[in-house]
Parts: structure tokens; sequence; C-alpha cells
DNA sequence: AAGCGGTTTCGATGATTGTCGAAACCGAGA
DNA sequence: TCTCGGTTTCGACAATCATCGAAACCGCTT
């Protein structure tokens, strides 16, 4: 892609007949729900920060008794906020014994930034 | 570029010591309102296709007279809507005779573009 | 100055959200 | 089977939000 300066010579239309950067072309009324809930996601300072751990979590993943207590809010709230990424796609959970891991979902994550890559010129 | 002779080829950290990849480093809990802010103003539906409008208007610019017939809710929720995109910092507004004209703001477009760009490595 | 069309502001209202404590759930040991 | 620690769900509440119609504002044009 432009970033590594090698052209990604098509862009990659989803089932959703859209992720191309919006500066290319307006999105789809049927798109903006699902793309809007996944940034409404991230629109919460404690949600933005949670993703961010999880998404530079080593190992690729990360447990919400390590997350827990990087904040200063309750358990039940943390979770409520895991569980709002979760619904919008942008992590998935898994329980291995007593804990509970999450993990980054990269594919949401690049079409997001992708929307938003104004850099990322149309075909000449 | 960077202050200090670290040769951050790629990264360009900004005053709020943030804009590298969520996937590389913890999103700092100064930056979170800020970026989250930006999140949440694309977080609906109406203002995501807004911003869409917006970023890929011929030109640069659109009229509000031209964002305001796309959609079938009210003027003054469409100007509500602009008002969140401005104060986020992702559009900007010019009083033109009697019409208004909208353009994006490429910079922040960018920083959260980058922000969740999962494929930009760290510097090895 | 008076009217007019485009846009924003104001005030109100029903819906959604972030937060908490209490309670329930779930695996692992004892 | 009983308890225990980690996690989620439930129920409640104050705050924020999306939306509307009415009113105000702002430049033209007459």
């Amino acid at each position: 892609m432009s970033k590594s300066g090698q052209p990604l010579a098509v862009i990659d239309l989803n089932a959703d007949g859209c992720c191309a950067p919006m500066a290319q072309s307006r999105i789809p009324s049927e798109a903006a729900g699902t793309l809007a809930q996944a940034f409404k996601a991230l629109g919460d300072p404690i949600r933005l920060q949670l993703m961010s751990m999880i998404a530079s979590a080593p190992g690729g993943e990360i447990c919400v008794c390590e997350l827990t207590p990087a904040f200063e809010i309750s358990g039940p709230t943390i979770s409520h906020h895991l569980k709002v990424l979760k619904e919008s796609g942008l992590v998935t959970a898994e329980r291995r014994a007593s804990w509970v891991y999450y993990r980054p979902q990269p594919a949401l994550m690049r079409r997001l930034s992708l929307l938003l890559d104004i850099d990322n010129q149309p075909p000449a």
C-alpha cells in the first residue's frame, strides 16, 4: 500500500461493497451502520486505551486480569467496555481456565484504517 | 522529524506524544480523550456518511446545501452533526455569501488512520 | 429597509450510555 | 461437594445524545 510504497493494485471491496478510503467515495448507507458501530466503540477514552492495550499485547493477547487493574474504574465497567468492543467486531475473547483473554481482530482494524487513509489516492 | 537522534523512520510523534499505531504501544491516557472524541464523532452513521461526503468532495469542499438533501433528517439535525464533526477537529467550515462549505482536516484523518494501521510494524 | 433562502441556535423530549454494587456464573482445587 | 478467585450479568441512576420545530441569524437582492 501507499505506506510501503507498493501500490495495492485494486481496492478490495468486501461484502458490504465498502472499504475504499472515504476520500475516494461516499460510504454507502448500508455499510455506514456497521462501520459507525466500530468507530463508536473506539469513541470512549477507556475503550480506546483498552483497545490499544489489546492490540499491542505481546503474544497477541492479554488477560482481563491485566486490563482491570490498569484503570480506576470497577471490574464490571471494564467488562462492559470489553463487551462493547467485542460486539463491534474489533476484538475476540477466549476463556482459558479462570481467565479470559482478548485479542484484536486485524481485519476490521485494517478496514477502518484504510477508510481514513486520505493518502491512498485513486488509480490514475 | 524526531528531536532525538533516534531514527524514527516512519512514526512521527506529535505534541501529545502519540500517534504511533496502537498495535505498537499503548495510547497514553492524556491523548486518549482527544482521540476518542474524534472516533466518537465518526461513531454515528449519519456523521460517518457526512464525513465521507466531505472527504470525497471534488474540489476539496462541499456545501451544506448539498449535504442536507442527501439525508432524510431535518436541517437542524444535519447542522448539529456537522458541529460535532467540526468540534472534533475532523472538518472545518467556511461561510461564503449565504452558503457554508465544509472541508476535511487531513492531519487528524491521517493520525487516526495510522493509529489503526496494524500493518505498520515497529522499526527493527 | 424589507423580504428571502440558507444555516445555525434554542428548548424540549425520548433514547442511549457510563458507571456502580450486588448477584450470578464458571473453572479449579481442597 | 464446597469454597474461592476471576469474570460477567443484572438493576438502577445520572448524564449525554439524536432528533425535532420554532426562532434567530446572516448575506443577498429588490
